[in-house]
DNA sequence: ACCTGAACACCGTTCAAGT
DNA sequence: ACCTGAACACCGTTCAAGT
């Protein structure tokens, strides 16, 4: 059984696919191709396969997308670190988002069109988890997750708004996109009352 | 030459294609099968027409997308109507945003995705004209640019964010998205200094 | 000036067949 | 269990050729 296990090891040099394998090569691809330039074939072939493979790992196409989100939102919320109360809390979120996206290339694209899981009961514990340090600062959970998605709201519409490119052109001359970002952040998150 | 007038007209009875006839046709083509639907070959079908034919009036599929975002945006703005002063103005301006987003099947997909024109003069042009409202109701023309990219790229978010479908499944038990939308817009233009 | 026909280089996805 | 080969039904776009 031990040369067993040790004889598909050395027969499969070039380790098996899974889950998350694909997803950092798809990050790899997201990176040096863009994403327009993310799709199965060269996907495939970065991971050294043929484009069908990748459907005996993931469904379909929305549900890379959607794990790639996934991992962009956990980065951001692992980015907030502790904070003195839920306002500070909601800055930090906000801030934090904003940077993640564009530590991406077409983070705001990507996690605006992946798609949420349809699995109820999941979506239920990510909220849960959501709300949490929230809810430990002091709001209630309805309120919590309202208030969480307005920052989430207001930092993604900003983010694809920014990443529009063209409006730099001029928008450069005629206000700074880091000043204006601050300034709706931090009007949100005080005009929420207590 | 009256004549040839004539001639030209009753020898099309199906008018020619313009840029206004292709927008309509494409927000009936949007409305029918959906964004991901909207694709050349049968936005040329319902013109009665052949795909290439398309090419002759608008560069490509990205600018096509962008003059319908700039009818959105036009009947959003439209909707507004007068105000008293600035933050009504802008509270008037979230929710037609987030109305219209509504009013359109993928709406809020549809202007994520869009583009911003890449001229520059067309870009000023258009900074002006939807900050006017707001400098006329004595803001300064920067805080009217910087207040209306917050409020629109909130709108835009929770629209997004909104549309994503199976949110509802779960977030419909545990808040109200009306209400949150309206908490979350006042929170923001209250959070404005004057 | 405006449109067609045919083609190019792609997509996402399915499915029998291989190992 | 995991992957390949071949195929299906599409894309957006170009371009010579027609009228």
């Amino acid at each position: 059984m031990v040369s067993n296990i040790h004889a598909r090891a050395t027969a499969r040099p070039r380790q098996q696919l899974d889950k998350d394998r694909l997803i950092s090569a798809a990050f790899l691809v997201l990176e040096r191709d863009g994403l327009d330039g993310l799709s199965m074939r060269p996907l495939a072939a970065e991971l050294g396969v043929q484009a069908p493979a990748l459907y005996w790992h993931i469904g379909d196409k929305a549900e890379l997308l959607r794990l790639m989100a996934r991992v962009v939102y956990a980065q951001a919320r692992a980015e907030v670190g502790e904070q003195a109360d839920w306002r500070a809390w909601l800055l930090g979120f906000g801030r934090s988002l904003r940077r993640t996206y564009a530590s991406y290339r077409d983070g705001a694209r990507l996690c605006a069109i992946a798609k949420a899981p349809d699995d109820k009961a999941d979506i239920t514990y990510h909220a849960q988890r959501i709300a949490a340090p929230l809810v430990a600062l002091g709001l209630s959970q309805s309120r919590a997750l309202s208030f969480e998605a307005s920052v989430i709201s207001f930092a993604l519409g900003w983010a694809s708004f920014e990443a529009n490119g063209s409006m730099h052109l001029y928008l450069d001359e005629m206000l700074s996109f880091d000043e204006s970002f601050e300034t709706g952040l931090a009007a949100l998150v005080r005009g929420f009352s207590d």
